[in-house]
DNA sequence: CTGAAAGCGCTTACAG
DNA sequence: CTGAAAGCGCTTACAG
């Protein structure tokens, strides 16, 4: 059924119909009623696209998938998808997902022309990160997820990494320990930048020597950590203690570790960020892992959130929002021993 | 721009351009190139709600979600998500994504009814599952990812399953083992009753007994299969080989043998189904993992496929296709040793 | 080979 | 409080 049948089913006309059923104030009590009633029963909804055609808003968000060499890990970006569809979800929008196979500049422009999307997400900022000039001359809102740098004003989310990693560097350096390595992200990305500023200021402010032969970049995965841990533990002077930037990479490293005889914790210290992925835990290991926690889903349904205020007009340079990490201490950092 | 903008700035009809456009043969070839040409220079892209209202067809497909306690592991489900997008992005098509947080009925309902998706992308299919008897009332098409039981044809897509954990349990067999565990997923999921009867007919078919106390099922997380690995290691008669049915479970279950100080491959067997997630690769693994494999992402991107073809008017009897898994022999499977 | 016109199914000033 | 009418931007018989 459609708007013209459900009408004529009524004897209303149309503008009555679509009034009551978009809970405008002007309708009779009564007449909404028999419409809400009516339409229900016919199992009446609209056409989206003709709504859409009609009032030039879509209710749908944007989100790509960057290219495989050009994201951090899959398996966050896609829990974060989760949340954006959960947030979406919760204020009445959906979520349109893209491949960037021809392109992400061409997927972006014709996202922005098509008239499908209200609004973009964009994830796995980077510092230096063309898109926002790019989506702002095309006339196309977004939100983002993660900093950049940026001379026009832009609406985004993010979490503190940079506090969250100076905590976990202050908490290991307050254990006596000063050989700490980090496992880190590619630091074209915003995150890892923020990451290692803060693993840095964790040894400057106790004036400490940072540790730079310690500090491993790359892919997040377990495989990238294994080796990374492998290759600084055979160093003359290895760490007595490494910070993960993601569960992943401490997976690795927690294998490392133990494949080289060692014991995580008594040891090697180990904090790992967690994404709060289920399917892998930090309070499974043993002994459990230190973390720095942030729910990534949650990160997803903030920003969808925030999607929808830029939707409905908010003023851009007022939607941002940066939240801090939570570091949940558990066995696996330990007070340094003497050898 | 649009159409009517277009056509007059070429002083041509909008139904002309509109033609020229979407490839008619009935326009002249000189018309038609001054017609690209120009959309190319003014930047026009057609409207898609209009197409969409115009056309009736939409080409998007649509997949929801599932619910938090409704899905097999999370990364596999979104690096498959990963794979529609890219699928459907090489074949012209977009994709809708939808979380079930009001219900996952009402949620295919409303798909159905707004005229928004073409076809519907089902996955983590059940034995039981009345989601293709629902969907196919509301008229509304839809492609699986996994069998179900049902009494109509259906269009699906699959891996077997059932003969990769077959040849996973023959090859230990083979090797001398008995005491063969499994760590799979919930049974009511379709892809693990099909492990399951894999791992069953292996025994069966060498006439051996079912070490049926060997069998563990849940979660298919990395915690899930430390803690099934390490309550099947305490056991009098303790397993001499596991098969695992993903990378999380075997990650787990690898933790929890080191932890009873006992090596993969020398002192337990393993094998492992791998879905090609990056973050975490068997190979990496020491000893390398024998691993059964098929990329999750290229089953999603080759239901994308089907789903264009049901969205096109195949007759959906003819869409259907299971595709054999690999079986990867590594280092982690060797000869059962005498104690 | 090209164009005028109707139609897809909604919304929304505007008039009453 | 309700309705007739125009419009959103396309596509597509149909006529020429």
């Amino acid at each position: 059924v459609n708007l013209k049948e459900l009408s004529e089913h009524l004897g209303l006309s149309k503008t009555t119909v679509s009034r009551a059923l978009n809970g405008f104030s002007d309708v009779n009590e009564e007449t909404r009623k028999r419409v809400v009633e009516a339409a229900k029963q016919l199992g009446y909804t609209p056409n989206a696209n003709a709504q859409r055609l009609a009032t030039g808003r879509t209710d749908t968000f944007g989100i790509v998938f960057p290219l495989a060499g050009d994201r951090l890990a899959d398996p966050m970006f896609s829990e974060f998808v989760a949340g954006v569809a959960d947030g979406a979800a919760h204020c009445g929008r959906g979520l349109y997902v893209l491949s960037a196979t021809d392109g992400e500049e061409t997927c972006y422009r014709r996202l922005a022309h098509n008239k499908v999307v209200d609004a973009l997400i964009l994830t796995d900022m980077k510092v230096e990160d063309l898109r926002v000039r790019l989506l702002s001359h095309l006339g196309q809102q977004c939100v983002c997820y993660g900093r950049t740098a940026s001379s026009i004003p832009y609406a985004h989310f993010d979490l503190d990494h940079e506090a969250a990693f100076r905590r976990a560097g202050e908490l290991l350096i307050g254990l006596g320990h000063r050989r700490i390595a980090l496992l880190n992200g590619d630091v074209r990305f915003t995150i890892a930048e923020h990451r290692h500023v803060g693993w840095v200021s964790a040894f400057r402010r106790a004036k400490l020597a940072v540790p730079e032969d310690l500090l491993a970049c790359g892919a997040m995965s377990e495989e990238a950590g294994y080796k990374a841990m492998r290759r600084l533990l055979g160093k003359s002077e290895p760490p007595s203690a490494v910070i993960c930037a993601c569960m992943f990479l401490a997976a690795g490293a927690v294998r490392a570790i133990r494949d080289a005889g060692l014991q995580v914790g008594r040891d090697i210290s180990l904090v790992a960020h967690d994404d709060g992925l289920s399917v892998i835990r930090p309070e499974a290991y043993d002994p459990p892992l230190t973390t720095t926690y942030a729910s990534v889903r949650a990160a997803g349904a903030r920003v969808a959130e925030m999607a929808a205020a830029v939707a409905d007009g908010a003023e851009i340079a007022t939607v941002k929002d940066i939240r801090p990490v939570d570091l949940i201490f558990r066995d696996s950092a330990q007070p340094l021993r003497a050898k």
